[in-house]
DNA sequence: GTTGAGCGTT
C-alpha cells in the first residue's frame, strides 16, 4: 500500500533525490516523480511522491515548509486524471 | 511557477 503525495510549489534548483531524501525523514519513499514540461522539458514547479509509510507524517511536517526560501505545497494526490482526448 | 504520461506492448 503506498500514498501518493502531491508536492507543489518546488524550487526549481530541487531534483527527485533531494525530494526523496527529504521525505524519506519520515518514511519509506516508493517513487518521486517530478513534473515537467513534455514540450519544453523544464520543471512545471510540482511533483508527486509516492511513500508506503509514513506519509502523513512527511505531509505533516513538509507541509508549508520553507525550502530554498520558498513555502512547499504537501498534500495527498489525487488519482491522475485521463489524458485530454487525442480525438473526437 | 500548483494535481503527472507517452508514441508503441509497464
Amino acid at each position: 500500500m503506498s500514498t501518493s503525495i502531491y508536492v507543489g510549489n518546488l524550487p526549481f534548483t530541487a531534483t527527485a533525490e533531494a525530494i526523496q531524501e527529504l521525505f524519506s525523514t519520515f518514511g519509506a519513499v516508493e517513487n518521486v516523480n517530478l513534473i515537467k514540461d513534455r514540450e519544453t522539458g523544464r520543471l512545471r514547479g510540482f511533483g508527486f511522491v509516492e511513500m508506503a509509510s509514513g506519509a502523513n507524517e512527511a505531509i505533516a511536517a513538509l507541509n508549508d515548509k520553507d525550502l530554498d526560501g520558498r513555502n512547499l505545497k504537501v498534500n495527498r494526490a489525487k488519482p491522475r486524471e485521463e489524458r485530454r482526448p487525442s480525438r473526437w
